[in-house]
DNA sequence: GAGCCAATTGTACTTTGGTACGAGACCGGA
DNA sequence: TCCGGTCTCGTACCAAAGTACAATTGGCTC
């Protein structure tokens, strides 16, 4: 018995995806859950220790973008995660792939394309459409970049809040005070961070993290 | 004899733009100048100690964005500047406005109103096209941006260089010697910017100067 | 020439930022 | 139970960032 998770804030699409779901049999027996927040999500996966497979909405209530997918992968490595986005930029593909996703299939997508794409990921593939593949050839940046988010993906969920901060300019002090903690601790976690990211100073840090789409550095909050 | 230049780097634009002037009786007698490229417009400028009208394309080679026109604004403050664009996005035509721009013309616009818009402009009025005003009420953020934009026009042209190097996470020593001054020099730049910033650090300032889109942020050198 | 401003540089200083090392607490998995 | 990872924090140290003050140069305008 599978344990399938969909996270949608759409009834709709949710409802859609239960449908291809339910036509695909390379799963064999399954069970879906259907969520509509991401911290709903993680309540679920937490509670019983991650799922066999996450069909992952990129635009969510609270976080849009990667955010969700690279917290996802961090927490739950082992668990596979299909993308679902209504954006069908090429870039995006590659981004999410780049970021450990095992596809990504755009709403637009018929649905017993769905089913195919679902059936090769039962099987351990990886699915992406080959429309909005072959046409990105891999630039240079966007290697970089790729590169760059599968550092990202390695933070610890602290250290994630603490690049958040840091992505708003705020000094060691004012993190230490919003996060409730020592200032050495959090100089700890920059250290940490600028060795995973493998850059040596946390203005580098912030400018390569907000070139990636990432929703914590797409709203930053009121000085 | 008012002296106006158009700077756009399609020759085909020039011309249609030459001729609603042509059009326009406001100004009187005309002196039309053209230039292709922004150092060219600077040159010609700088020789003639300003203009009476420039009317600007945002993408030029070279620069695109809103550098050309912050760097226009700072270097003569007293020239009026149209803002030519193929862009209609409401937040261009808010964020030119906060810059100083005594207008916003689309490059979709028809002659007709071109003409109108330069009489406008000529009347010392501001001109931009209503359906894209009305929609983007000026939030919050949009004010802040704008304020922050202010800012950055006061900026010294080496200043600005620094910034932009500041923008791609390079430390004063690195900026020091692509610029061939010494690194004390760097840091009096560097604390003269913050303080016309009004930020306290070199990644706030960095972080706010991104949110603009200016060209010097969009492309990211090489690490 | 006087005055203004950008740009440059220096010295000296304080504050942040960042590293290195060590160590205790907690938690989940083998 | 032991192990590994995260989070926490301290001390100590060095490098980078930023400030303050002062001074020189050069170009510009009045």
């Amino acid at each position: 018995m599978k344990k399938i998770v969909i996270a949608d804030d759409h009834p709709m699409i949710r409802g859609a995806l239960a449908l291809s779901l339910a036509a695909t049999t390379a799963f064999g027996k399954i069970e879906v859950l259907e969520t509509s927040t991401l911290d709903e999500l993680f309540e679920r996966l937490t509670e019983s220790g991650g799922a066999d497979l996450v069909l992952l909405d990129l635009r969510m209530p609270g976080v849009n973008g990667f955010e969700g997918l690279l917290t996802l992968r961090a927490r739950f490595p082992s668990t596979p995660v299909v993308v679902i986005s209504a954006l069908e930029d090429p870039r995006l593909v590659a981004e999410a792939l780049a970021l450990g996703a095992a596809g990504f299939i755009p709403k637009s997508t018929p649905r017993h394309e769905i089913v195919r794409a679902l059936n090769l990921v039962a099987a351990g593939e990886i699915y992406a459409p080959t429309h909005l593949m072959g046409l990105s050839m891999p630039s240079a940046t966007d290697r970089v970049d790729a590169e760059f988010a599968q550092r990202l993906s390695s933070l610890t969920p602290q250290q994630r809040r603490v690049l958040k901060l840091l992505g708003t300019g705020k000094l060691n002090k004012e993190i230490a005070y919003e996060l409730d903690i020592a200032e050495t601790t959090v100089k700890a976690h920059v250290s940490s961070i600028l060795h995973k990211l493998n850059v040596y100073s946390r203005t580098q840090a912030v400018v390569r993290a907000r070139r990636l789409h990432l929703s914590s550095f797409a709203d930053i909050a009121e000085v």
